[in-house]
DNA sequence: ACTTTTTGTTAAAACTGTTAACATAATACA
DNA sequence: TGTATTATGTTAACAGTTTTAACAAAAAGT
């Protein structure tokens, strides 16, 4: 039950129909590839002669293409398979991050078509973007070109606004109020770019999945570990934003409102407890502050380090990871009680550990939640190799042409 | 952006522009009432005879009627006003709480139509039932009778299953699992009854506010704080469910994850920092637990009192207060950094102490949200006049005849 | 009395989904 | 081999909506 805005709603023309049964078309072809125009009429019931209609409209645009004939039926003449029209044009996806910042180039429906470059994160921002253009050039150079290039999605650590494109907050890069967006228009005239937050990126990228798309959540919290935590929250298929894009910082409730020092400027920060330096400095039994400079001996030490360490027999490792786990689990147990999402996506270097660190996850969540159907929400850990970041930056581009109209 | 869901999507068919444009006209005449054809042509950018054939439908069916003609026109033919017809039915509110239950009757547009009553609450379920549906006959008999009721919104201080209608969990009232809409239904069983969630009930009364409905915002969170703390989010004009509808329990997020001790097994939740109980325990220097019986001297004195004591120049009273005020803050603060909404509303009895802590409810609030412009987020005091809950539970009732139609 | 302005209605056009009939193409069966 | 059956996809007529344009109704200005 969605209440009608009043200063800000869209009447149906005669034409809203279309654009909506259109977009349910091009969602379903997009989650069922290859489909006929008959199992097209049977998933959104319906007869077959508006199929029809709606498919010459696609086919004229070239957005879906026809393709082989099924012969897997047992009778009867054979229906003609359909397919989305992914092949001439591509999206660029820049993840930036505080060491590297990484590229990769897909077709409109997400498949990946070069490797995954990256080059050392510069932190003036005029300089990285003149770098960063250069790098997005070569890539499409090895394609097709800059015209095949139907938008390029960048994903930041920090604050952004989207409208405006500018970085307000990004202590990983050092950046404030950075108008990234401006320095790449200058290089892109004709290209839309996309700026957004790396948390909301990965959320992002759960939703608008390829792969598993027929299992895919639609009310679902992204947690991502790393130097900081970034959450992302989707809503009934659509990110939560709030008014300033700001919305789903959890990295920063409390666990303590007096404990550990955070970058934030406040105390006891989930983020504080979480993060990888925070495992880190646990492990040499220092409280080591994200506020200070790091001790040498730690510099070099990194959380893959120390989760070798903990497998090869390392009991302190082993226990540092451990109490990671717990302040993670208390932490997801507040996102939980707070959103009840029916699928929660871990990423982050930690989660390679997961194995070791799982039981004290979810005993801490089920200390903490408040219903037992809350303790047992389902987890699934994204492993690095796919780049939900990176996938998330690709949704920014490909996205839109899939997603609902907007009515009333 | 919101995707379309695969397994869950509404095709368009012949008549949904119809039932979209209609929704609209139905919002526009409920927030602008008075208005005419040619204003509702203008506010919705069409033409007038597409709102004459609309308004001939609503006309019809009894939903809208045609009032007085418009003389303040400067020049050309008078506009014949339009109304919505809401005399005719009527909604019965239900607020379900620990000590009294309150009734109240509204027509469809949310106007009450009689005082608002009351009962003391009875714990045994069935026979709370029958004593219940005594009230609620009583109340429509002094009206127009049983077949003027359109439905029953019933609000309950705990968690509710919204479509078996069952109370999974009520503490305040002793309830586990009771079938709430089963002994109802018995009573009434040709009205719609709907049971609900008492925090996400006061979220559903500020969209669904008639009065300031120009003002309203889509993106809001209420927080009631009585017993204990009941919060509903509302998102792009949605309430937020999440999978269990359980979605909104921040009332349980940690302060201090050994702090003190909480109903809900927990240790440290905000709900036992600012809870009236935590309150006047702090007034009298204990730490009266939740889970313990009410010493004596405290059983008969209310949050009402304190702030009389703290008015008259208490000095403990007012440092009670202070303190909570602090806890209430350091608690919107993480509500604040995870949604970002446009608006905060805030109920319950402390709130009429809100000229006393606002500073320091302010304080701790800019004290723990990330940017400064979160930390302006805006806060209105609801009054108990207000009957939010009550409101609510109309909302129940009256608000679908006036939702967006589900689409895509 | 005539013009201008605004409101509301009506008729026709344009677009979309719906129904029913039909052509197409394959298999099953006698 | 020929006919019946079944499933896919198209076409034409129909029905429901928005849109356009013309017009009637009602009030005020000139």
């Amino acid at each position: 039950m969605r209440r009608i805005n009043p200063k800000d709603f869209t009447m149906a023309k005669r034409g809203t129909s279309r654009e909506i049964n259109r977009q349910i078309v091009l969602t379903l072809i997009r989650t069922h590839q290859p489909l006929s125009r008959a199992d097209l009429a049977r998933l959104m019931d319906t007869n077959r002669a508006n199929i029809t209609f709606l498919i010459n409209d696609l086919l004229d645009e070239g957005l879906v293409r026809e393709g082989a004939m099924g012969n897997e039926v047992k009778r009867g003449r054979r229906p003609t398979y359909l397919y989305l029209n992914s092949d001439e044009a591509c999206a660029v996806a820049v993840d930036i991050r505080a060491t590297r910042t990484y590229l990769m180039m897909t077709d409109m429906l997400g498949n990946q078509l070069e490797n995954v470059v990256s080059f050392p994160t510069v932190y003036e921002p005029e300089r990285f973007s003149k770098i960063l253009s250069e790098h997005i050039r070569k890539l499409l150079d090895r394609y097709k070109g800059i015209s095949a290039c139907r938008g390029i999605g960048v994903v930041v650590p920090g604050m952004t606004d989207i409208k405006t494109g500018i970085v307000l907050r990004a202590p990983a890069l050092g950046w404030l109020n950075v108008d990234l967006l401006g320095f790449l228009r200058k290089e892109f005239e004709n290209v839309p770019i996309h700026i957004e937050n790396s948390g909301k990126a990965c959320a992002l990228s759960q939703i608008w999945e390829t792969r598993s798309e027929l299992h895919t959540h639609h009310d679902l919290v992204f947690v991502s570990i790393s130097d900081g935590v970034g959450v992302g929250v989707v809503i009934n298929g659509e990110l939560m934003r709030g008014k300033h894009n700001t919305a789903g910082e959890f990295g920063h409730l409390p666990l303590s409102i007096d404990g550990l020092p955070c970058l934030c400027g406040a105390n006891g920060c989930w983020e504080a407890y979480i993060s990888n330096l925070a495992t880190i400095s646990r492990y040499f039994g220092k409280n080591l502050s994200q506020r200070q400079p790091l001790p040498l001996e730690t510099a070099n030490f990194t959380i893959e380090d120390l989760v070798k360490q903990a497998r090869s027999g390392d009991g302190k490792a082993l226990s540092a990871l451990h109490l990671t786990a717990r302040y993670l689990g208390l932490g997801l147990a507040s996102i939980i009680n707070a959103i009840d999402p029916s699928q929660i996506y871990l990423g982050g270097e930690i989660t390679e550990a997961w194995d070791l660190i799982e039981p004290q996850v979810r005993d801490a969540i089920r200390e903490r939640t408040l219903t037992k159907d809350l303790g047992e929400t389902p987890i699934r850990i994204v492993p690095a190799i796919e780049h939900p970041r990176l996938r998330g930056a690709v949704a920014l581009v490909t996205a839109p042409a899939f997603a609902a109209p907007k009515v009333a």
